[in-house]
DNA sequence: TAAAAATAGATTGTATGCAATCTAATTATA
DNA sequence: TATAATTAGATTGCATACAATCTATTTTTA
């Protein structure tokens, strides 16, 4: 039975490269809107769960948005060199550091509104579609998580 | 209507993230598999193309992965610094190069196979829901290219 | 057909992304 | 309670990603 083995190494035929190729194209899709806020994608998905969750560890952000110290430490520096947020060490315990928004940050999200609503316009699905995606999605991230 | 603007700036609701996310989680599964191998997520597509088809300009290579050149190029070097492939200007064109597989890159195909394996457990899907879903995000980017 | 436009890849610069490691601080346990 | 184990973030090193630019070629077009 090689065509079991050929069709299973054909690239189209792999979850993982739609679904990488599908999110790299989107986010390629904001650059050109986010530019205009001088913010990367990265920067904003921060800025969106403080804008939900003000005052989160970083341990938290990272498990929010599934990334490391290794790539928050740089760019939580960088939103700070930008005037957006702000890092703490006012906890108990003094390993952990806590991020807050400034007025600025806080300010950017009363402007920002355009960049999901043009990006909603661009992903073109029925509400239906784009409920059962997402739905599927959270399967595939919870299956993960069991391992 | 506050509500529905902030529901739109919601991590949660945003499909993008959902599977930038998602794809970010499966390619960290990958890489244990693919450390036996000695390549990366990146070149392991790049070889499941070359694979499929021998032989293939970098140009044609970047419009299947999604990449371009500022990519391709020193991933290409390194495929070719592990004997993998071979980078060749034999058209009439001399503008453009073709990637070929070496004996030790078609070899490594039928090594391989476990990954492919290995990773469509790792995400448990129905595969009606399997279908669904590449369907999905067939749709998706579609609509994209059309602007 | 000579100059302009377009094209294929390479190069440069910036921003992730993550494993591995390090440091300082806290918690668990013998 | 002194030591071991954990934990939060920072640092380091390597590998993408991609926009912008550059070079060499080929194609268009005036």
């Amino acid at each position: 039975m090689d065509t079991l083995k050929e069709e299973m190494l054909k690239l189209d035929n792999q979850l993982c490269f739609s679904l990488y190729a599908t999110a790299k194209e989107i986010i390629r899709r904001y650059k050109p809107l986010l530019d205009k806020f001088d913010i990367t994608y990265t920067q904003y998905i921060t800025l969106l769960v403080l804008w939900e969750q003000d005052g989160i560890l970083v341990k938290t952000l990272g498990e929010r948005l599934y990334l490391d110290s290794g790539t928050l430490t740089p760019l939580l520096t960088k939103l700070e060199s930008k005037g957006l947020i702000e890092k703490k060490k006012d906890t108990k315990d003094s390993r952990e550091t806590t991020v807050y928004l400034t007025n600025k940050g806080r300010e950017l999200k009363e402007k920002i509104i355009v960049v999901p609503a043009t990006m909603g316009a661009c992903v073109k699905l029925e509400l239906d579609d784009l409920l059962l995606l997402q739905k599927l999605l959270k399967k595939v991230r919870s299956g993960l998580a069991a391992e």
